[in-house]
DNA sequence: GCTGTAAGCATACGGCGTAAGCTAAAACGT
DNA sequence: ACGTTTTAGCTTACGCCGTATGCTTACAGC
């Protein structure tokens, strides 16, 4: 009788709800992410998660900063370019693998993950001699590109692949060829991709532009 | 009693409805946006919406790309870079303008509005000699840097500027500006921006960077 | 051992999306 | 002109949701 408290139960802990939380959300997506059903997860009642998170806003920011610590760190003696390459990559895959943090990055909530990944973007293009100014807005477009890129493969994902025929059906329609000619060639292109590239990456293609463009600002107009 | 019909009530309608549903969403956001309360604006009950959208997911849908509709269509005659620009811009604004629209952007549904505008600038590649395979990820990643950025600006807008003394305090208290040196100078550049740049816009800029990438990759690598 | 405090629980409220079935009015075939 | 079908709107109800309030229980420090 003295020692149940040992063997039944783990004590709750914000770490081990957000841990659970991440877990919900990852396999059914943010919508999937009940107080409800996440305390049941963890064998217990809702109310009590409220011991751990202010709010369900309070858990969303908490695993939307979980997920961003996971963001890799450059290699410290890597050049400039390879380093912002390296982290926008990283930034990249864990987005796809925690498939609710890009819905969840459109908020404004600053957690230590979140500073971190921030921090050492920022640090790269000043360390490269970026002015200030310049690196102000290098930030806003990098993490722009990053952000979007990474939401539109998403969506991209979202739609079933056993639906392609119906979807090919549709473009194929008739009028549809006719009044968006451009955009039907360019859904058959997804439906049926070239060898050689896969569905949808041109990912490190555009962030080179864009790094080139930033580079030749930075070595002068 | 025969007139009745005519006097009080408008007959409700999809387009009366998704009217109704944009204002709301315009003050208020997406989540302030319930059956009940756009049933309530429109004087009608949630179920007799049912009538003309088939759930809420098709209301989104519908809102969506009605917003999507409001993209400006380039002047046909500029040459292809001034066109991209147009559409780039006009499309930035409409999202600003709908801020809700941002959030929605992320679903797969394609109606005519999103169909128009993606045919229009996919049809700028191709005009402009893109081949098919570069107009492919040219779009990805013009599209990318588009919804990237106007999610970016919506998420900065989203802090109450009233609350800029505490997020500045946050930042000036010691550790803060140690473990995050970059971010807090970054930072400090949003709340005190230097006369002649406003808050964050770096928009045009970096779709200048973009399309000169592109530019260089369709006149030979 | 007592007591203050924190963790978990039970109950309840108001809001949500929407399924099912009803009524009344408009539209239509004859 | 009349009966029938279709449609628009309403009523009710169900099962979710987040969470306010107030309880019990168990542990920590004196």
């Amino acid at each position: 009788m003295r020692r149940r408290a040992v063997e039944p139960r783990t004590p709750l802990s914000r770490e081990r709800v957000l841990q659970a939380a991440i877990a919900l959300a990852d396999d059914g997506g943010v919508e999937a992410l009940s107080m409800r059903k996440l305390a049941e997860e963890l064998g217990v009642k809702a109310m009590s998660l409220y011991n751990h998170v202010a709010n369900k806003e309070d858990l969303l920011d908490g695993i939307l900063d979980a997920a961003l610590a996971e963001i890799a760190a450059p290699r410290p003696d890597a050049d400039w370019r390879t380093q912002i390459r390296e982290i926008a990559v990283s930034a990249h895959e864990t987005m796809l693998k925690h498939s609710w943090a890009a819905d969840l990055a459109v908020r404004a909530k600053l957690g230590p993950g979140r500073l971190q990944y921030g921090d050492s973007l920022l640090g790269c293009f000043r360390n490269a001699g970026f002015s200030k100014e310049l690196t102000y807005h290098a930030y806003h477009i990098v993490e722009s590109y990053i952000q979007g890129y990474t939401a539109l493969v998403l969506n991209y994902r979202a739609v079933d692949p056993t639906q392609f025929d119906d979807v090919l059906a549709r473009f194929m329609r008739g009028d549809f060829a006719e009044n968006y000619p451009h955009f039907t060639e360019h859904a058959l292109q997804h439906i049926e991709p070239e060898p050689g590239q896969d569905g949808v990456n041109a990912y490190e293609l555009g962030l080179d532009l864009i790094l080139d463009g930033l580079e030749r600002l930075r070595d002068g107009a």
